[in-house]
DNA sequence: CGGCAAATTGACACATCTCAAAGCCTGTGG
DNA sequence: CCACAGGCTTTGAGATGTGTCAATTTGCCG
């Protein structure tokens, strides 16, 4: 299998792919693999031969403490398109694990094509350095909102955030999209009880923000929605400039 | 002026440097400049054309929310040898700034320069790569910590980690480390009000476990300290590797 | 000595957690 | 088709954590 497309257009859109680095890009070979609610996609470990790309569905990163294996904390996820432990390649392993929340689709790549590309295509490592760095600034802006905001405005940026990600890569649309998360997960990426979560599910939706059944949800009031959460999409990087 | 010594040490920490690319990188010419306390080292700039690396002191990552200028959330802290905003260099600008925290002397590093490395140091780009990826992965503890200590604990797991990195590249030793910070800007840091943060200050010290006076801190009880935090330097990814 | 900014303390309000119980949905087996 | 079981969601009530406001103390610098 080649590799998706989505994370082509991710890059597309943030940069302009000289045809030698699309052509190397789709010349990476992958393994297809699909997952359920729950399921480990990679495990922590300090000797991971390959990195994976989300094709369909949502994964996470998610952290256990040392004492406390039941308590977990999810500290990113991720869409359609994402290169989701592609910091694993450089590090020296990762410090969690992944997991599929719903079914889950994703492609293997293996380290040595990445190592390949880093020699002899240094436009196209910059971009998956780039890559990687939205990460981090996606980090940056959770601990931005968790030092700043009460539970329902913590709540809305992430919804805007994921919604945000989602149609930048045409995996949604309309303000609906689906959220294969469990309210106890959304516990584990906020840092409140579930019982809490709850109730800023409540609010929203008290408030004429969202609809919410099952996992899909609608933002009724994206306006309302992005000003109580104080969302500002810079952090994206949504831009294309030359890197 | 000639690369830092300490960036040298903390990239040697972690991977061999081929000749060829430590003579790259004592090449590397830089600016050298002092700031003095809340001193704007890098402004938030969409067009950054150097980036810096930290001499002495420490600096900061500090956001802003829109429509509330006066409530600082800082993200980041950054000790000697860290390269601060490597990120600028690949990102298309920064939505933060840094700031000085006490006097600080900082290294500029122009973007040609860095541009010329990706181009032909691939090794040495995948270094500073992994740099930026230790970043990222402090940021995902933070978010770990933020979600799952409360005051205290939170508190003791930031006085472990900086320790813990100041005592990496040799700025620290003997469990005894100075630390220019305010107490309003430690509660930019975790998220508290300044009051609480002097209660967590008040707790740790009447635990016996740090002694405080001024920006001078002494870690009394190591282990009481690291314990209570649940801190595991794992994440600084400090093992010697090949990348 | 005086003046400021920071650190400290106390009292009370608000946010969030925990525990416990009830309601709802969905898949399964009879 | 129905009854049931189990997991998730929803709700309530009391305990704990944290924020705010106001005042006092401390430490530094002119």
């Amino acid at each position: 299998m080649a590799i998706t497309e989505y994370f082509i257009r991710f890059l597309q859109r943030r940069d302009t792919l000289a045809p030698r680095d699309l052509d190397r890009l789709r010349a990476v070979r992958t393994q297809h693999v699909s997952f359920g609610p729950g399921d480990v996609i990679v495990p922590t470990d300090r000797s991971a031969k390959r990195s994976c790309m989300m094709l369909k569905g949502l994964s996470a990163r998610s952290h256990t403490l040392v004492g406390r294996p039941k308590e977990r904390v999810i500290t990113a996820l991720h869409v359609p398109g994402d290169f989701v432990d592609l910091h694993g390649f450089v590090l020296a392993g990762l410090e969690h694990s992944v997991i599929a929340t719903g079914h889950v689709e994703v492609e293997f790549i293996d380290h040595s094509e990445l190592t390949e590309i880093t020699e002899n295509f240094p436009h196209l490592t910059r971009l998956l350095w780039m890559a990687t760095l939205i990460d981090a600034a996606v980090h940056r802006q959770w601990l931005v909102a968790a030092a700043s905001l009460r539970s329902s405005a913590h709540l809305a940026h992430l919804l805007c955030e994921i919604y945000t990600r989602l149609n930048a890569v045409g995996a949604a649309s309309d303000y609906k999209f689906a959220l294969s998360l469990l309210q106890r997960e959304l516990a584990d990426i906020l840092g409140y009880s579930p019982i809490h979560v709850n109730r800023a599910v409540r609010d929203l939706r008290d408030r004429g923000l969202i609809r919410w059944s099952g996992a899909d949800i609608t933002i009724l009031d994206w306006q309302g929605l992005s000003t109580l959460a104080r969302f500002d999409p810079s952090y994206l990087d949504m831009e294309r400039q030359s890197r």
